[in-house]
DNA sequence: CAAACCTGTAACTATAATAGTTACAACAGG
DNA sequence: CCTGTTGTAACTATTATAGTTACAGGTTTG
């Protein structure tokens, strides 16, 4: 299983893109919704200002969202992550004197591409705005 | 990214379907192959061989694959070897008197169920003699 | 301007998953 | 009986992730 960053920022972006007092919106705030430290969130929103999804200033509580939820995808945001880009490793150095081994490794990045892109598909399809109308049921 | 077990387990089955020489095929030289160490690779086998995918005796040089490898799918080997049935981790405990602490988990298991789908989709659809067909190329 | 509060980061620690290694019991076959 | 093999347990090493402490620097307000 891959780590909870990907679940984190989602849950983030969803608290800042449905919080209207900016007050309220500190980090420590945050983090007690998500259940962490405070420094984690600073860490992850860190992250996310770098790709340029959401804006902040030092010393001022508060975060404003760059991108409108409809048009903010989950691939978008996986990708803000830096999350990995394929979702098996493929063990190191097999031999290549051995017919099975010479080829196993561009045989393996053949089936995890295709695996690869159909996760890519679904998170395409889904966005923030998705997220938080299923927040609301 | 996920362990390299799948890729192990897939390179140690297609060496089996395609090694016919028994005593040439002991963990050794298969670790050889895979390069990594033969209790690694016993102790896979082990597990492919609770899942029923073949059979070994002790003390005996060998392995015999239980299913023919056109109808053993990736996704089965995956199963198998008892891979993570979530991509994403969702984190713990978050606040639930907060609006989107509250309902964040369900959320976000449907959005990761249906990527686990589309993924389940693509290992269902691949079998080991495709792979070995790939490796004979 | 001073105190209180915030963000931004670096650095360290804790924990857990994975892989690698050593050791040895049990079995087979010459 | 000796050599080689499988099957496992137990330990170590490595790495990724998350949590924590500490502090620099900006903001706000009395």
């Amino acid at each position: 299983m891959v780590n909870s960053r990907f679940s984190v920022a989602i849950h983030i972006l969803s608290l800042i893109a449905t919080t209207s007092d900016k007050n309220q919106l500190t980090s420590e705030y945050i983090a007690g919704s998500v259940n962490t430290n405070p420094v984690v969130v600073r860490r992850m929103i860190g992250v996310l200002k770098k790709a340029g999804l959401l804006t902040s200033q030092t010393g001022i509580p508060g975060y404003d969202l760059l991108v409108e939820p409809k048009d903010l995808t989950l691939l978008a945001i996986y990708h803000a992550i830096d999350g990995p880009e394929q979702l098996f490793a493929i063990h190191d150095e097999p031999n290549p004197a051995c017919s099975v081994g010479q080829k196993i490794q561009r045989t393996l990045e053949g089936v995890y591409t295709s695996v690869w892109h159909a996760m890519e598909e679904q998170l395409q399809a889904q966005t923030l705005q998705d997220v938080l109308d299923q927040l609301r049921k």
